[in-house]
DNA sequence: GTAATCTTGACTGGAATTATCGGGAATCGT
DNA sequence: ACGATTCCCGATAATTCCAGTCAAGATTAC
């Protein structure tokens, strides 16, 4: 279940980038930007989206006026998919990777198992476009909107 | 925070406890004999059945002759609460603990909350009987929870 | 060319995990 | 009473993992 610190910045990293996207589509983001806004230490944002571009989800364009984009639509990126880039699959225990400690007769491997499955349901069926939608019904009726 | 290897040695012991109190009711079980027969340190064991008694899980008998015994029917033992009496509530990130470091406007919180809960919902609706029953099952020759 | 930005790998300090060790306290059979 | 057995408990060691930093290199815009 090791959802590490590095899962957790990629989500809220990427929600940030989707929401810069949105108001200047087509434009990189600096990683920079993103980690002064969301308060997220640089240096490890960047082993984050190296990650993240090796699994396809983002893609860069480096030098000057260079940055990250998002490969695919925010509601293609489920975070399952983020969460496996950085930490691989998240498994509450090892038997559910095929490396039970005693593989004849341990009805225990089961329950993990669906722990797993439980977990990779919640994470699959949730992108990164949903949560970027939670936030905006978070902050208050948008009040850029309000009439 | 995970599922370490207290939680599952736990749930390992304590299913072999069940088999062994079912063999010789109202006799208990010496936690040398269920760390050998299914490949414990039993050093280990002791430190995991120290917090399993203080949770209430077990009950100690001292002395020669003496052991463990479960206090509770194992039908009514559930897996999660082995698991919270050994690692705590299992939570995939700190967020779901009241900890978020963004309060205002995190998205991504929710999906970290709704994953705790569907791991909750699992383990709570599986108790040390079910994993019982579910051995008998994989010893007979009818391997039902195979993937 | 120069500055901005991504790319990569090595490195580190601290914390958590997984035990091990050594003795102590209670209990039973004789 | 006594000794064997078993649980009980605190300290400690070995290992691994995590989160973050550092430093140098590659690529692009201007």
């Amino acid at each position: 279940m090791n959802i590490s610190m590095k899962s957790r910045y990629a989500v809220r990293a990427l929600t940030e980038l989707t929401e810069r996207e949105q108001a200047q589509p087509g434009k990189p983001v600096r990683l920079g930007d993103i980690a002064d806004s969301r308060d997220m230490p640089l240096q490890f944002l960047e082993q984050v989206f190296a990650s993240l571009r090796r699994a396809g989800i983002v893609r860069s364009r480096r030098g000057a006026s260079g940055g990250y984009s998002l490969a695919r639509p925010a509601g293609d990126i489920s975070v399952l998919e983020v969460v496996v880039a950085l930490d691989g699959v998240p498994s509450p225990a090892e038997c559910t990777q095929g490396l039970c400690e005693r593989v004849d007769g341990c009805g225990a491997s089961s329950v993990w198992i669906e722990a797993q499955q439980a977990l990779e349901s919640v994470l699959g069926g949730t992108t990164i476009g949903d949560l970027r939608a939670r936030e905006d019904a978070l902050r208050g009726g948008a009040p850029m909107y309000q009439i």
